[in-house]
DNA sequence: AGTGGTCCAATGGTCCAACCAATTTCTACA
DNA sequence: TGTAGAAATTGGTTGGACCATTGGACCACT
């Protein structure tokens, strides 16, 4: 039998109806994100549904990052809102250790090469102005504090996945990003932890400003080998240590 | 059940709080997936609670994945629990339209080229024969229905998910894969769509067996590329018929 | 033994009315 | 005119009620 010839019946949908409803006027009212939603008792009122029921929807909304709702203040709107949106929940059994900061980081070289390799295609001569002088920043820094910025580091990359012209990038590394930075804050005890990865930031430059995309993919492979290497060294050091 | 796994909680910050205690709660009686909740209304009762803020917790839960509800029968763990999971939740704009489809192609073409060369380096004898089931699975049912299978090919692909050691590309590629199903159905007017890519899974499979991390990744982003071709053909076909 | 029907308790879905807590706005006083 | 305090606004929480669906128990009939 064809599975697909009994799909289940759908009876009730209230708060979908309500989602639908709001995807609708949003539309209508043309509201751009940071701008105030109706309070929850009007959208009940007009909608003729229970307060219960607006605030099941904006929940999901807010947990979608669509929507901020601010206690006294109001609803606000955080993101652009159209018909057609798709949302991709996702949730990673994240974790301080080092297997897990292992396959973030198996991530992140595959999406760091993606995009230094779509980055290279299509960059615009603006968009090379702009990377160029993140790095510029990211270099001085370096040389000022002799040491990795995570900050100024950060946003080179950034620049990158944002001219790649694919924003699902900079969303998806981005929350992975806050795992990161939370390790970065203590390197494992060692100590020139991420220079080692200094200098590809220049040669990934130049293979994107050379058009190139496939050394741009090699050289960001090198640069997340570095810091894999050097996550290596630390989980090392802490297991000669006794340390967990 | 133990009674001292779900004390009342603490005041202020109620839904987040409740969420924690969930959490603490399928840690401490380790529910797995496809397990039944305590309904709403003990929940309540035990966190000291209303059942409305257990509701928007758990309305929190369902948008994210974790959770599905069932009227009438109760609430069912879908996706595994721990205290340090990370939230990722990614919305595209535009559903079924070319740019988006585009993008989350490129997403894939990065996680899968990183997963095919993890597997070459990390694959058992074992998971060999695995894959090469699957292998045969869907070139048997390829050359039966002449055409390509979208369910046989997915397992083959997840296969390779699996192996690669890292559970997160078949997270991310799961949530993504449900927006691929929903195009496949439609090639967009592309009769043969996908027979390109055929011959690509069998070089893939060949590159892990030889232990040839580079191969299996040039062999996937190929693969890949035939489907990004079929894509950019169809829209170019829409396009021309004058549809969106 | 199996089939279908009926009933009933459990459970999520919705609603209501009130109050709490944070924020904003207005107002009266110095 | 400036500012502290009152009042209104708004999201957060509560408790209670009822509805719709589910799934099991029980029963009559074949």
């Amino acid at each position: 039998m064809d599975q697909n010839s009994l799909p289940p019946i759908q009876t009730t949908a209230r708060d979908d109806a309500v989602l639908k409803a709001l995807v609708g006027f949003v539309s209508a009212e043309a509201l751009r994100p940071g701008e105030r939603l109706p309070t929850e008792r009007i959208l009940a009122e007009r909608l003729k549904v229970s307060r219960n029921t607006v605030r099941e929807a904006l929940t999901r909304w807010e947990g979608l990052g669509l929507v901020e709702r601010r206690q006294g203040s109001g609803t606000y709107l955080k993101a652009a809102v159209s018909p057609d949106m798709l949302h991709l929940p996702l949730t990673l059994a994240g974790g301080n250790d080092f297997t897990s900061l292992m396959q973030t980081l198996e991530i992140r070289r595959a999406l760091e090469a993606e995009a230094a390799a779509l980055c290279a295609e299509r960059a615009s001569p603006a968009d090379m102005t702009e990377i160029e002088r993140k790095l510029d920043i990211m270099e001085q820094a370096f040389r000022t504090r002799d040491g990795m910025s995570s900050e100024e580091d950060w946003e080179f990359h950034q620049a990158i996945y944002r001219v790649s012209g694919n924003p699902l990038f900079e969303q998806i590394i981005a929350a992975m990003h806050e795992l990161f930075h939370r390790f970065w804050e203590h390197p494992l005890g060692v100590r020139d932890f991420g220079h080692a990865s200094f200098p590809y930031h220049r040669t990934i430059y130049e293979r994107i400003a050379a058009r190139d995309p496939q050394g741009a993919r090699a050289e960001a492979l090198k640069l997340i080998a570095t810091v894999e290497d050097d996550l290596k060294r630390g989980a090392a050091k802490l297991k000669f240590l006794g340390q967990t």
